[in-house]
DNA sequence: AAAAATTGATTGAGTAGTCAGTATAAAAGG
DNA sequence: CCTTTTATACTGACTACTCAATCAATTTTT
């Protein structure tokens, strides 16, 4: 059991940092400190193991979001917008390898021919954009966000914020900064009537 | 010298669509039409041609933007911006591969030990997010737009548009209704003073 | 005839995946 | 309590193949 667990771990590690085609089986056998064969005595295929990967992912992001949908009881909607992005900084940093996953290209090449790739990433994806629609329903209700299409703000905002975690991975500009003027820019575009 | 012009044409293909490490010598000799040493006759190493391919983009995209930078000349700053994300969305369905080049992992990681391929890419992004920079920078002149930092404004405005171009590539979601939707986004978080 | 461009067979390193066999440990039988 | 059986976990040498890069030989251009 050990062992099967030090291989994902390592092969999350591996993955997200150098890629899937990058990472060779040998390297991961010497990382995860087992003998090649027993990669392949748990995961049939090093395809096997990326979706195995995926899917765990995908349980942790599910299970950790929707614990914070619950948790959580701000003021109004428009402030609920700003914990969910402070939130999901925060789960992207503390996330950060797996979330490295996400943004190579790697799984959605796969989503394009492997089924069960593509469902865990769609589930994936729909559960982040989903918790900021709810936060902006909820303004609208509560009329701290003026009139607009949930989903597509939900989408933008998104957009935005994933950008600026992906900025941070890549490292091309100091984005520390830029996490409060997101913050701002958000309450600005949404608590204005948008058309 | 059309065989040289084949090989990067091809190469820019393959590399955009399938990868760095996914795509071989031999398919892009294939693609090509050209011998495997032929390849190797005219750029020294795999690295060395996706250098090369890298550099003749930063070219391009630096002549096409300053080119789009001297003939515009929109009423306020707040239309310019609009202009520019359009510009920008244009050029990214134009130059579609190229693009995809700037989202893979392949240039970037290349670049943490390559100091010209970091070069190449810093000299791209900055030419991107300059553009959007003087487009708010005139707003602020004009009165269009409110009190903020430019650079930070088009750091954001472009993770937006940016974002956008890798949802289409992704495939993810229908992103075609959200264009408008993005420009009108932007015009309400600049046009207000934020802060 | 000298220089430049092109070729494809070849090389050696590296790849995912296989497999015959070994170790471990729990259950069954004496 | 001590063997024997059975199932599961594990090993690393091995295979068949792919890869970037080389190079001697050939063709094309100047």
């Amino acid at each position: 059991m050990t062992r099967k667990n030090n291989i994902l771990l390592a092969a999350t590690h591996l993955l997200a940092v150098k890629g899937f085609k990058e990472t060779s089986m040998a390297e991961l056998a010497k990382v995860a400190e087992v003998a090649q064969g027993t990669i392949f005595y748990h995961y049939k295929t090093k395809e096997d193991l990326f979706l195995a990967i995926l899917k765990s992912f995908q349980e942790d992001i599910v299970a950790e979001f929707s614990r914070y949908r619950q948790a959580q009881q701000s003021a109004c909607g428009l402030d609920m917008v700003a914990g969910v992005i402070d939130f999901y900084l925060h789960m992207a940093s503390q996330m950060e390898e797996r979330f490295m996953l996400l943004h190579r290209h790697d799984a959605h090449e796969l989503a394009r021919s492997n089924a069960e790739f593509h469902a865990c990433l769609e589930a994936i994806y729909d559960c982040l954009i989903d918790i900021f629609e709810q936060a902006i329903l909820a303004g609208q209700k509560d009329g701290s966000i003026g009139e607009c299409s949930p989903r597509r703000m939900a989408m933008i905002v998104f957009t935005m914020v994933d950008g600026l975690v992906r900025f941070h991975t890549y490292n091309l500009y100091d984005v520390g900064g830029l996490y409060e003027d997101v913050v701002r820019v958000c309450e600005a575009m949404l608590k204005n009537n948008i058309q």
